[in-house]
DNA sequence: AATATTGCTTGCAAATTGAAAGTAATTATA
DNA sequence: TATAATTACTTTCAATTTGCAAGCAATATT
C-alpha cells in the first residue's frame, strides 16, 4: 500500500490519512472505550462491518498509528494497541468532543451527555495527559 | 436533507458531519487560504471536482457551518463565509496541523514547511484567537 | 453584440462501502 | 477426545459515493 497525498498542505495531508468515516472512530474506541480486539470493535455502538474494520486496521498499522500484538497465552486473539503516533491524536479527539458538545448536540437527539466536558475545558492539557496516561497504564501489562 | 447519526457518542456524531475527505479541507481553505467563491475552491491545490464541491457546500450550509451571501454589486459571484459554528472548528484544524507536522511530514516528501508551527505550539490559544480574529477582519467588510 | 466567467447540474465510469455469508485456526466444553 | 463455539478474518455482490468531463444558464466584460 502506497498512500497518495493530494498536495503539499500539512492539514490536507493529515486528512488524507484521518479524513474518513471510520479511522478516528476506531482511534476513539481504542483510546477511551477500551476496545483492543477485532471482536471488541465489531461489538461497538457504531457497528462497523468486518470487511471495513479489517481494511482500516490494516491501514492504521501501515501508518504506524496502531500495532498488532498477540497475547503470549493466546494464539487466537490479537490485540490492537495505539502507538505514540496514535496517542498523539488525543488532542484532535478532545477538540472534536468539545465542538460536538457545543455544536452537534442540538442536532442529535440521542447524543449522550458528556459530564466530564467542563473539567476538560477548564484544563485541556491536563485532560489530554490524563487520557494518555490512563491508556498507558491500562495497556502496559497486557503483553 | 436529514442527516443520520450513527449512535449516541458525541465524537462519532462530530465525525458523522466532519469525517470525510473534503469537509475539513474546505473549512481550512476558507479559514486560512482566503477561499470565498466557488471558483476559488475549484482553483485550489486539492482540485476538488465541481459536483463534489457543490454537494459539500450545500451540506455545510445545511449544518450552518457556512453561509452563502451575495455581493450587493455582483449578482453572479456568491460568497461562502464561515459562521461562528464554522470558526469554532479552528482548534481542530490547528491540532491537525500539529499532528501532521510531527507525524505525516516524513511520509509526504512534497509537504510544505510550516514555519509558524513553533509559534503556534508555544501558545495555541493565542494562535487560534489570531486566526479567528484575522478571518473576521478580512470578511466583515465584504457584504 | 460577442465573448468570457461564474456557479452550478448532469451523465457515466470507477472506487468505496456495507451486508451477509463463508472459512480457517484456535479455544472451550461435554 | 469429539464437538461446539469463538475469533479474526476473506469473499461476494449490491448499493452508495466519488470523480471526470461535458453542458448550461445567468451575469459580466470587451
Amino acid at each position: 500500500m502506497n498512500h497518495k497525498f493530494r498536495c503539499a498542505c500539512p492539514i490536507t495531508s493529515a486528512l488524507d490519512i484521518l479524513g474518513d468515516k471510520w479511522i478516528l472512530v476506531i482511534i476513539k474506541q481504542m483510546l477511551i472505550e477500551d476496545k483492543r480486539t477485532f471482536k471488541d470493535f465489531t461489538e461497538s455502538d457504531e457497528a462497523i462491518a468486518t470487511n471495513i474494520l479489517s481494511s482500516k486496521l490494516k491501514c492504521l498499522e501501515e501508518f504506524d498509528i496502531i500495532t498488532k500484538k498477540q497475547l503470549p497465552d493466546n494464539k487466537k486473539t490479537n490485540l490492537y494497541l495505539l502507538t505514540e503516533k496514535g496517542l498523539a491524536l488525543t488532542p484532535i479527539i478532545v477538540e472534536l468532543s468539545i465542538w460536538s458538545d457545543e455544536n452537534v448536540r442540538a442536532l442529535n437527539s440521542i447524543m449522550r451527555d458528556s459530564p466530564e466536558i467542563e473539567v476538560l475545558k477548564s484544563d485541556k492539557n491536563a485532560f489530554i495527559k490524563m487520557i494518555i496516561d490512563t491508556y498507558k497504564v491500562k495497556t502496559e501489562n497486557l503483553i
